[in-house]
Order: structure tokens, then sequence, then C-alpha cells
DNA sequence: TAATTATGGTACGGTATATTACCATACCTT
DNA sequence: AAGGTATGGTAATATACCGTACCATAATTA
């Protein structure tokens, strides 16, 4: 299953020349660049053609405009952000070791500028860009959610876990408590948290986490 | 101590005449209404004009541009939004049933159309207002957190909770569980959760919490 | 009541932007 | 190498918007 099929039309580099492909990779590059800086409204044409060269019908023949050119773009942003989370294996060794681990990597590819970025226009875009912004959701939150409840579905039925609560529930729960303030803080303009702090969270989420879902003769 | 001293230029009624005062507060009504629906680049001076009628000079000499009066009315959306919080009494009953009520008043007040708004004007303009998006963080999560991590901290202080768990980090934990999904699934577009989803997140919050702060023979 | 002030309404200047049009040139195919 | 296509660069069009200037009128004060 692919968890983010895209709505959107990708610039499919075939039957292109190889000056034609390393154009087109450039001129992406680019926009992405600009896009993610400084958002929809405050990107000019004007200041991508100066920056990357090169024709503006060129563009406009092949994403169709600026809108066209940001929903390629940033779609082709959201596959880069599904790749790690996708590949992320969860082992079914120790559990609070597996779940620091998680927990460390998901506030890794969180705290990452890009991803940061991505999530911002998410938000800032939202109503401009419906089906981009559920993209962007699918790609990122949802598709980590869904990795986690199954990793803990899989515990449950083991008997490492215990079976009475829900995991998507407890998946929502976990990855919230991990990235919720840290993304919270760089998204409203804060300063970033130290990997000390960082460490704190993980500890304490897994904490919470394994007190609750663990024990057995707790109601 | 104030959770939210404003840095910004709030318009003053004083020396209005009654006329005056109401032409004031239907200017500020207006452009907090259109800033929150369309954002700050999207929400023209034409369209506020010609909403709430009256003169450009009035804007200009009063709020000193269109920068200066998107300050003055988020500022002023800030203290709406921080007294329902401020206002919250945790009491020192039933741990459990005061940790159901907080959740669910945060919830409910995270979910409020205006709130929300709020929050996507933080994240979407944080780069233009940077002073105003910390103003907003302040008035909200980081109010909530203070009341919570106080109530906590006297509760292990009393026995009922157990010492040895950092407050801050609790609290945070806490809220960020009950208000993360709601809040990025409303943040990206999508629908609204039921009252059933928030009981149920609510509840698992809590059980989560109580678990490891409530527990002590478990490291 | 007369004078002064504040205000409503509108028009203007300057700037910025998305999009289309056009021409000369580089590139590729045959 | 000749011809056709794609492309680079620039200009032009149309629109939108912020901020200011201006004048007539309503409101307030002396």
């Amino acid at each position: 299953m692919a968890t983010t099929d895209l709505p959107f039309h990708l610039a499919s580099e075939k039957g292109l020349h190889p000056k034609g492909v390393e154009r087109l990779r450039k001129l992406t590059a680019s926009a992405t660049e600009l896009f993610l800086e400084h958002g929809y409204e405050a990107t000019s044409m004007d200041m991508l053609i100066q920056q990357v060269g090169g024709s503006r019908r060129n563009i406009y023949e092949r994403f169709g405009g600026k809108e066209g050119l940001f929903s390629a773009v940033i779609a082709e942003e959201c596959v880069k952000l599904a790749e790690p989370l996708e590949s992320l294996t969860l082992e079914d060794g120790c559990v609070r070791q597996t779940l620091e681990k998680f927990g460390a990597e998901i506030l890794h590819i969180i705290k990452q500028p890009r991803v940061l970025e991505l999530h911002r226009l998410m938000i800032a875009e939202g109503k401009r860009f419906p089906q981009l912004s559920r993209t962007i959701w699918s790609a990122g939150h949802h598709n980590a959610k869904s990795v986690l409840a199954a990793w803990i579905r899989r515990q449950q039925e083991q008997g490492t876990l215990r079976p009475a609560l829900d995991p998507s529930g407890l998946a929502y729960a976990f990855i919230h408590m991990v990235t919720g303030e840290a993304q919270l803080q760089l998204l409203s303009g804060g300063r970033c948290t130290t990997k000390e702090q960082d460490n704190n969270t993980v500890t304490l989420a897994v904490s919470l986490f394994l007190a609750a879902a663990q024990e057995t003769d707790h109601a």
C-alpha cells in the first residue's frame, strides 16, 4: 500500500535529454528551496527565474503555473518525508529500547528544517491547498502512527504488552508526547530544544507509555 | 505575574466619544474576523474598509498601518485566549477526576475555531511577526503548562503523586497527549474529532499519566 | 451660533506580481 | 550540414494592494 498516492502532477523526466533533466532538477530544487523558505505567496516567479535562470515558458508549459509548480514540488517533498518513516523497522526485542530508538528517530525527523517547513506550509496553506495539506499529514504523522500502531498490535499478540488498550490511541499518545513540544516550539519561532532535553522527553514518554501498557496489575 | 505582557500597541479607547468607541470596536472586530479567516497577506485593507466602512486615515493614524493593526488585533485576541486558562482552577480532590476535567477543558479550548485560527497564524506568520508568535504560544500552551505543572508540584508535595518525575515534563506530556491529535488534524484541514473520540483521548491520557505518576513500586 | 476638529468617501502614486507574447539563439534530429 | 524544435531572455498586459492626499461633511467645542 502506498501511503502517499499523490493527486498531483509530478513533472516527468521521460523523453528528456540529459541537459533537460538537469535543468528540471535545478528548477525543482530551487523552487522547493524558495517555497519552503518563504511560503507560497511570498515566493515570486521572478525570484525563482532570477535564481535558476531559464525561460518562464518552461515552467508554465510544464507545470501549468505557480500553483501547479507548488503542488508538484511539495508532493515530491512529501515522498522524501515518508521514506525514512516507511523504512523504519521496529524490532521485537526489548520493548523499552525499541521505543526509545523509535522516539529518538521521529524526534530527529520532525526537527529537520525541511520537515519543519513542510509542516509549516501544511498549516499555513491548508485552506488554499487542502489536498496537499492532507498529503503532508498522511506522509508524516499518520504514517508514523501506522508503523507504531502495527508494532504495538504485534506486541500485544505476543503478550509483551497488555492487549486492553487501543493501539492507534497509544501510538498517537506516544508520538505527540515525543514530538509535540519540540515541534510547536520550533514552529512558533522558539529556539531549538537541546539534545539533553530531547533525551529526557523520549525517556519520559517511554516511561509513561510502558507504565500503562506493560503493567498487568493495574486497571 | 502577567502571562502576556504585550509588546504591542493596543488601541486605547481613552478620550474617545461613545460613537468613536463603537466605531473602534467595529473596526477591530471586523479586522480580527478577516485576519483570522484569511491570514495576514490575503487580507487587504480595501476588503476591511469595504466591510466596516469609515475612512482609511483613521486606521493609519491609530494603528500605523497594516502591520500595526494586525499586531494590535492579534494581541487582543491573545488576551482572550489566556483568560479561560488563567481562570482554570485545579482542585486538590480526586486526581483522576481533576485531570479528566482539565484535559477535557483544554481540548475544548484548543478546538474552538478562533483559537485554532490563532494557532494557524502563529505558525504561518511566525517569521514575519516573531514576537507576536511567541505571545500566542505564551498565552496558550505555555500558560496551560504552567497551570498544570504547578498543580502537579502541589500534588507531589502532598504525596498524592510520586515526586520523582519532573512536573514540567509531565505537564507537557499530558497536554500534548490530549491536544496533539485534534489540533494537528484540524490545522491540516481534516475534519473535527467527535465527542466520543475526545473522551477516549482524555481517558487514555489520564491513564498513561497516572500509571506512571501514581505508582510507587515501579522504577 | 461660529469655529475648529475629526471623519467619511474617493481618487492617486508607486510598486509588485502572475501570466502571456515574442524573437533570437542554442540544441537536437535527420 | 540543414532544418526544425525547444529554450533563454525580455517586454508587455492586467491586476492588486499599501499608503497618502484631498475635499466635503458631520461632530464637537468655545
